[in-house]
RNA sequence: GGGGCCGUAGCUCAAUCGGUUAGAGCAGCAAACUCAUAAUUUGUUGGUUGUAGGUUCGAGUCCUACCGGCCCUACCA
């Protein structure tokens, strides 16, 4: 086998945030795969970084009273810990505020100029003139320009759905200091994408570079119209770096980070005695994304535009992933499922969540489900009942004795599973791990049934059948190094535990140690290799998962733990309202009186009112898929009453039900407490 | 409204170019065993492949419509 040169990314972690289950299904995915490719004896290395540029980084510096070198210190350090827990080895950890990457950005920024990409165009953002910065989208807050409901986001209105800038929003607050911000005209500096779209659209969709989920979908978004200028510059103040040849613009954090990619590869190679352009300007060289599916169209057009301009290789693949869900359904914090891999690890064994997401991860782009009780029964079903197992059932009759010095006639079982290696091995590269999990398991199951048909422990207590005993033992180890390494990329510290117990290492290029069996060596004191999954560890996970979240909701000194998400999706309006306002909008008592379902409507279900007597408003609500017609049929709401009828697509609505709630399935009717009778006015 | 992905056993997933009787694991049921962390082994139940049509000698796979789920995008609230 010839030895391929690899190198291989994992999107890098922005340093706002701790890392979380979810992040790991990248990191571990990533990590399996080059443990695998450095098993199978290819040079392989891990590149990854901290993404540590951009607003949120320097507003919560600001908040928090410190530097942002600082901030970015402390979280990189938290990052790098939380890896190292889950055995994730990088062969070079770097950050996006590095000289190198500074250095790179340049070279890159000039070649960009050079082939005449660059252009210029003033864009309109609004100035925050008491912090002295420009406001982010969602920093900024005001009334919609369309519909007029105060206190909309910065980027579009809750209420109307209508997209804006944040200069059209009418009495716009800035969300840092209260103050308003005002608008400044200022140059940004634009690449022309659109030049590039050729190329883009062979190698997007061409090769066989990216999954063809994505491909459809570039092809279907971006790539059938003219490619947009992508904004690349921001005003200074700006955490990050500023571009030479425009005092006061900085780069773009989108434009640094995959950057990161090169400029960490460089400090590895200076490590190492290298050259970065072996790595990143070679045609010997695979390059291989490992990203989410949220990142997308950065790295699969912006990114390959960057590299193709710049003269550096061009990605061999992105392999993109789906998210994580817990329990089918979205982490939350709320309900503990929002774990972070700290928490993890104080309660549960790392090797674990390895074989989970490997036992789930598939080449496609598909969610990933962590379900707890499936979760339990792998671990304890593959891992412990089966696979250790081997060792577990057989290491003991020949402990501090040897195996055989030939190897024995084993009905062709160890020659079997060495030919399985190769399904294995194209499982894993093709990122395929489930189907190599499923394989693996099934020479598990060989093996076990091997050791129950030949009974070793009857033989034990016949002196005259030693040699035979040793001889099922050195088959039963044998097929239990074989599983070893298959397993050894998803779990290292059961091939170093093999290693331990057999006296021979397996270490980067031993694959091929699954084809020969080992004989004549001596075999160590077994030992534990593995626990179940302790139910009550996984309650005590969640349990502490919600806690914390009650901790930083901290202020909430009162009894109920409150969490303060609801407000600070929506803030408290500032401006007062009189009670003259508050009269106009008349709130009253209605019972469901007909309920069903708009017919061509996604959200809507249509409702009739009852206001007592024949008194009755037809309205629509957004609630379809929360509540069922029946759920609400004969049951008291708030309505308002006055409000102006409107016009919709399926009708005219006369009103409005009453309701809370984020969107999506979190809304929550109004309801009269019992006693209200329809008709009656709220006040 | 436009587009994409998907729907296979109670659960999680397979099924090569369209090719024989749709397969595994887990769970369930029955039995054997006692070396092993209540592990293991054997047997077994379980399916109108979301629905209805179509193409074909042959459809889980291709086409059309519909139902349901997720996502993107636009619009309307």
């Amino acid at each position: 086998m010839t030895q391929r040169r690899i190198l291989v990314t994992a999107a890098l972690p922005y340093a706002n945030g701790h890392v979380h289950l979810g992040h790991l299904v990248e990191y571990l995915q990533t990590d399996i795969w080059v443990r695998f490719q450095k098993l199978r004896g290819h040079r392989c290395i891990y590149i990854c970084a901290d993404d540590t540029h951009g607003t949120a980084i320097m507003i919560r510096a600001r908040q928090e009273g410190r530097s942002e070198d600082e901030l970015i210190a402390e979280m990189q350090a938290a990052h790098e810990r939380d890896f190292a827990g889950f055995d994730i080895e990088f062969d070079n950890y770097g950050s996006t505020n590095s000289p190198e990457n500074r250095e790179l950005c340049g070279e890159i920024w000039e070649s960009i100029r050079q082939a005449g990409l660059v252009k210029e165009k003033d864009v309109e953002q609004l100035f925050d003139p008491v912090e002295g910065t420009f406001l982010a989208d969602r920093f900024v807050r005001g009334t919609c320009p369309k519909c007029e409901s105060t206190d909309q986001p910065g980027d579009n209105c809750s209420k109307c759905g209508h997209h804006y800038s944040p200069a059209e929003l009418i009495d716009p607050i800035s969300t840092l200091s209260g103050a308003t911000p005002e608008v400044r005209s200022e140059n940004h500096l634009f690449i022309e994408l659109e030049q590039l779209h050729e190329f883009l659209n062979d190698w997007a969709i061409g090769d066989d570079h990216l999954q063809t989920e994505v491909a459809n979908y570039l092809k279907g978004h971006f790539l059938h119209e003219p490619l947009r200028d992508w904004d690349i510059s921001r005003p200074g103040p700006y955490f990050g770096f500023e571009i030479p040849d425009s005092p006061g613009n900085y780069w773009y954090v989108w434009f640094d980070a995959p950057i990161g990619y090169i400029a960490s590869t460089k400090q590895w190679c200076e490590k190492h005695n290298e050259k970065l352009d072996d790595w990143w300007r070679s045609p010997d060289t695979e390059i291989h994304h490992f990203i989410g599916k949220d990142i997308t169209y950065f790295h699969t057009l912006f990114w390959p535009g960057m590299l193709k301009t710049a003269g550096f290789n061009l990605p061999e693949k992105v392999h993109i992933h789906g998210f994580l869900t817990v329990g089918g359904e979205k982490m939350s914090k709320s309900q503990g499922t929002f774990v972070m891999a700290s928490t993890y690890l104080k309660h549960l064994d790392p090797a674990h969540l390895r074989y989970y997401y490997a036992s789930k991860l598939g080449s496609r782009l598909d969610d990933l489900d962590l379900n707890l009780d499936e979760f339990k029964a792998k671990i304890d079903s593959d891992l412990v009942g089966k696979a250790v197992n081997i060792a577990s059932r057989s290491a003991k009759f020949v402990q501090d004795g040897n195996l055989s010095d030939v190897y024995p006639d084993d009905g062709g079982l160890f020659q079997q599973a060495a030919d399985a290696g190769e399904t294995v091995a194209k499982h894993y590269e093709n990122c395929d791990y489930a189907a190599a999990m499923r394989e693996v398991m099934m020479l598990c199951d060989r093996a076990n049934k091997y050791v129950e048909d030949r009974e070793p422990w009857k033989l034990r207590k016949d002196p005259a059948k030693q040699d035979e005993l040793r001889d099922i033992c050195t088959v039963a180890l044998n097929l239990f190094r074989q599983v070893a390494i298959y397993l050894a990329p998803v779990l290292p510290g059961l091939a170093k535990q093999t290693a331990e117990l057999l006296n021979d290492p397996i270490g980067p290029g031993d694959w091929e140690k699954s084809q020969t069996p080992l004989v004549g060596t001596s075999v160590n004191k077994f030992q534990h290799m593995m626990k179940r999954v302790e139910e009550k560890q996984v309650q005590a996970m969640i349990e502490e998962s919600k806690e914390t979240q009650a901790d930083e909701a901290a202020g909430g000194d009162n009894q109920y733990n409150d969490g303060p998400e609801a407000l600070e999706k929506e803030p408290l309006t500032e401006e007062e309202c009189t009670y003259d306002d508050f009269v106009k909008v008349d709130m009253r008592v209605a019972r469901v009186i007909e309920a069903g379902h708009v017919e061509g409507a996604d959200k809507l279900l249509g409702l009739k009112l009852s206001l007592g007597g024949d008194v009755t408003r037809n309205v629509f609500a957004g609630i379809k898929g929360v509540y069922e017609p029946e759920d609400l049929l004969g049951q008291l709401v708030i309505c308002c009453a006055n409000l102006a009828p409107r016009k919709m697509r399926f009708g005219v609505s006369e009103g409005m039900v009453l309701a809370s709630g984020p969107g999506g399935k979190d809304i929550y009717v109004l309801r009269p407490d019992s006693g209200a009778q329809p008709g009656m006015r709220v006040h």
